[in-house]
DNA sequence: GGCGTTTTTCATCATGTGATGAATTATGCG
DNA sequence: CGCATAATTCATCACATGATGAAAAACGCC
């Protein structure tokens, strides 16, 4: 887009989702904080005015690319109806899918590089994890749930962290197969195996 | 510090230690993008001139701040001695050991918080994990050292997200020993267990 | 006491950020 | 075809950031 002058384009370019697309790239690359809104402009090819026009503030263009595409409280449902034999296993692999599908990969992402700022803390730790850890763990008729749920999610917290924030080898590019024979035995023991 | 006029205090204040023991505060809590010089300053009492004055550019003091008081591969030389029998639960209390220190956390913190930039990560990834995973796993004679070291490190690093970084209970405040007793065992698997 | 050095603040710069409003262009309807 | 509306850029603002340099004050040595 060599020519800029000002007023509408010619045709119908979708701007806007452009837009959003190239927001829920860069949040997920740089978070929140790491990310400007000129950036996001630039990525899609537009003048930053244009992203208020559309989304608002910086903090509405957020909440919009955060937007669930996969809400994890319905990919857990097939956790859930299995009971807790083999849970463990039926955990890893919704975890897996979840976060190999870049679609519901990139706002998870977002979420976790908002570990700089206390608003994307609280975010992560109670609009997301809590939201996610209560309900199944209830679900799953677990004894001390609160505490077997946290367990879990500290192995797949970690996992996050070492093959999809940091990549680091082998585990970032380890097959999921592979993956869910490893974590699977470990889940299963947080869930339902002896606690200290 | 109510008057504010040109030139030295009098006295010996040591306001470069001051500096130094708030910008490590304040890097552990937002990591270097979160954090400004001007805030370094303001938290220290002085002017954001001092701070540079003394470290130089934001960089030169994150580096000052990160300087490391506990060096990790040192603080593992008990779990190397001691073989890989049982390094599962030594790795978990010098684990617990230096996070649980002040001293040794906040620069890990300030490393930790820096997944939001591409340089942040390399450095936690290449300059703090690898350095340690590497020796130990090579030190401690295991089999696919890497690979081994990498499971650890992803429950290790959980563990640093929902205990250290998100304070997701009731983790954040489990004891120490009910922590080892978790853990090892799932580590000691990691370490010597059967791979798939 | 004078002077050189160190410490410290003030003033300022270049640049970037989130955001606003006006001018311009394209579209679709009557 | 004219007009109202939507889309888009340009221009600008207030403020923040990392950083620099000069002015001023304190200290210690000769």
């Amino acid at each position: 887009m060599t020519t800029t002058r000002r007023g509408r384009r010619p045709g119908a370019p979708d701007t806007r989702a452009a837009i959003l697309a190239a927001a829920r790239e860069l949040f997920a690359a740089s978070g929140h904080a790491g990310t400007s809104v000129r950036a996001v402009a630039a990525a899609a090819g537009v003048d930053a005015a244009l992203v208020h026009h559309y989304f608002g503030t910086k903090d509405d263009l957020f909440l919009a690319a955060l937007a669930v595409r996969v809400d994890p409280r319905t990919a857990m449902i097939p956790v859930i109806e299995g009971g807790v034999e083999g849970a463990g296993e039926r955990i890893m692999r919704v975890f897996l899918e979840v976060w190999d599908d870049e679609e519901s990969r990139l706002p998870l992402l977002a979420l976790f590089r908002g570990i700089v700022e206390p608003g994307g803390r609280q975010l992560l730790r109670d609009g997301f994890l809590r939201m996610v850890l209560g309900p199944v763990g209830q679900a799953l008729g677990l004894d001390e749930p609160d505490r077997r749920m946290t367990l879990v999610a500290s192995q797949l917290v970690g996992i996050v962290m070492l093959r999809y924030l940091l990549v680091v080898e082998p585990l970032a590019s380890a097959p999921p197969d592979v993956l869910v024979a490893t974590y699977a035995p470990v889940l299963q023991g947080y869930l339902d195996g002896p606690l200290p």
